[in-house]
DNA sequence: GCAAGTGTATTAAGACATATAATACACATA
DNA sequence: TATGTGTATTATATGTCTTAATACACTTGC
């Protein structure tokens, strides 16, 4: 379901948080699709189901789960508009770096060079 | 020389590392410049001397800047392969966020669309 | 030489976020 | 009714960030 890398500086509840809204948003998990429950995914992880549960309501205020008293936690209807959203932010991101390298110098060229193509091969 | 925004969530230490950073690779302060002292940049930003201290090893690790025992904290020599090295992370970085931003079912004239242009206006 | 200003190192303390641990309770379903 | 859900609470431990207070070595100007 989701993997957690000790390396990575990040918190694991955002570890958690990041992976299902990662596969969420991917369509690798259609809408109310049944996710592990609190205590389940925490002996998958062997973490602590404190750690889930915080993650897991992280997820509902985002709107990617929503959580069914008794029943489990459930992936969201409408994916879409998450979606469209998280594009936005990840263009923002990219025009933000975009800047700051033709601060520092860049070409037109290896801005387009940075973006890839599709299919491209790579070193 | 820098400032700090005390509703950024990053450290203190990591803003006034980057703020100078960002003047060294942007040729703002050329080589060799002078930057405040540790306890002289601490007065400025009313912040603990320690904090200072920690930014300018940082610097130093980086090789941004060179320290002088007794004399002072200066602009290192080559900001050159500094900037290139930076660009490169940068290119770095928006290469996965493009790969992220395909996964998600953006199109190309999206992706060149969040580059920009040089002198583009901005709504 | 001496004083003032430098970088550097150390120890202590507090605030805060993260994560674990141990419960407790309400709800749904077989 | 038993089991598995979500949810909430309290306590504890750990690590990072920041401040505080020193201390010491070095450089420069007088």
């Amino acid at each position: 379901m989701v993997k957690i890398d000790y390396r990575d500086p990040r918190p694991i509840y955002e570890q958690v948080v990041d992976g299902i809204e990662d596969l969420a948003l991917r369509g690798a998990l259609p809408a109310d699709t049944q996710i592990p429950s609190v205590r389940q995914l925490a002996m998958e992880l062997s973490i602590n189901p404190n750690t889930i549960q915080r993650a897991y309501a992280e997820l509902e205020r985002r709107g990617v789960i929503y959580a069914a008293k008794g029943r489990g936690n459930f992936i969201s209807d409408d994916i879409a508009s998450l979606r469209a959203r998280r594009l936005d932010e990840i263009g923002a991101e990219i025009g933000a770096l975009a800047g700051r390298a033709r601060t520092l110098g860049a070409t037109e060229e290896q801005l387009c060079g940075w973006l890839g193509t599709k299919g491209e091969d790579r070193e």
